[in-house]
DNA sequence: ATTTTTATTTAGATTTGTCTAAATTATATT
DNA sequence: AATATAATTTAGACAAATCTAAATAAAAAT
């Protein structure tokens, strides 16, 4: 199965967002930076390859083949940052963007040797685990409260107060399970934290609540 | 100025072709591997975007800014090529291809990066020169007979035998100055060589005609 | 100086990936 | 249940890069 760079991003965005449930349209036009009728256009190209299950209106999932891509693209990802932050002393910021291109260069041989020349690393600079060459990869790391998160993008992942006023609030915000977040600012000074969601103003939110909300790096 | 994948290699095959004179819609085509009719349709966009010089059927040519450009790609590409030998242990013979599509991830510092972890190398595993981070190259390497090439893809650059039997051979079998060659097999028994010439089926060469070919690598 | 061959360009089409605007379907609210 | 809102899809368009077949220009051969 030979992949363009596009359909290899959808893949992989898809891979990312899918979280037991079927994803959908809008959030993977937002993850990708692109319109959904994009993303409606590239699902049929998708389908007809056979790496996701779509029926419209209905969602978007990986089929075992489609993962068996993802892994191998998550793979080349995470290793290169690895490469860039190991040996060319980036800092773990600035190497996501130049993954994203290094990333496509599709060579079994290559990576193998990037991998065995950098110790078969299992995490990336991230902390992301790096799926191993059969496409294994360890379990995703642990939720972490949002105010001690450290990524800038996160996806709510639960809440660990279920008081019906956080839930309330939360749901006034727009903010459920499975909302991203961009964190705009940390102010130290009342540990308050400004997020941004998707199609939305950016607005802040106290300690207390980012206490509660138990988010993962995506 | 920012280049497509596909600008690039055209803008790097012109570099590569160029030797003095103006390069032709045909030896493009056939470097690309690509037809001629999309050579002339890549040469109203590159004139449009002042990176060569093109009337029609009068040749291409790179402009000074195009120059650059063809500078910065091929330094990319054998600065990759330099990390996958040397750090990857990979044969000089495999390279090729994979820099073909490394040396398309732009990024200044990636590269300077990269030249500074393999120690600035001026020369990349075929013995080509590197260009540096201004453009400056030394100058191409020495002209050597045919039968001590050991490059596959081959220009002829002069003769080594002036004499008129050898050059009606050589006209008679459509060599001269620039035509590309590529060499199919050398048989040990007589050290004759089994080349191809665009365009023509594959015809074997005696070992005298060989010593007297005079070749660089493209 | 013609004729033949080779090189190059044009015309028209195709594929891929994208977009906007409008239409449709699903979900949430009253 | 009806209405409003949000999500998704369709229709129709566009740019980039390529192709084939036909037309034209340049170069080589006679
Ligand atoms: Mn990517
Ligand atoms: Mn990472
Ligand atoms: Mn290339
Ligand atoms: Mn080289």
């Amino acid at each position: 199965m030979n992949l363009t760079v596009a359909e290899e991003n959808y893949i992989k965005a898809i891979y990312k967002l899918q979280d037991g449930a079927v994803v959908n349209t809008n959030a993977i036009a937002y993850e990708l930076d692109t319109k959904p009728a994009s993303v409606t256009d590239m699902a049929k190209k998708l389908k007809e390859k056979k790496l996701i299950d779509y029926e419209k209106y209905q969602g978007i999932s990986l089929t075992a083949e489609g993962r068996k891509m993802a892994l191998q693209i998550v793979r080349r990802h995470r290793l290169w940052e690895c490469f860039l932050v190991d040996k060319l002393s980036f800092s773990w910021d600035e190497v996501h963007e130049l993954a994203e291109e290094l990333e496509h260069v599709r060579s079994e041989k290559l990576i193998s040797r990037l991998s065995e020349y950098l110790g078969n690393p299992t995490t990336d600079p991230h902390g992301d685990p790096i799926p191993d060459a059969q496409g294994k990869i360890s379990k995703t790391r642990q939720l972490v409260p949002l105010d001690k998160a450290t990524a800038k993008r996160l996806e709510v992942a639960g809440v660990s107060d279920q008081s019906s006023a956080l839930l309330e609030f939360l749901h006034a915000k727009g903010i459920r399970l499975g909302t991203q977040i961009d964190v705009i600012e940390r102010y130290e000074f009342d540990n308050s934290v400004e997020i941004k969601i998707r199609n939305q103003p950016a607005f802040t939110i106290s300690e207390q609540v980012s206490k509660s909300i138990m988010v993962k790096s995506i």
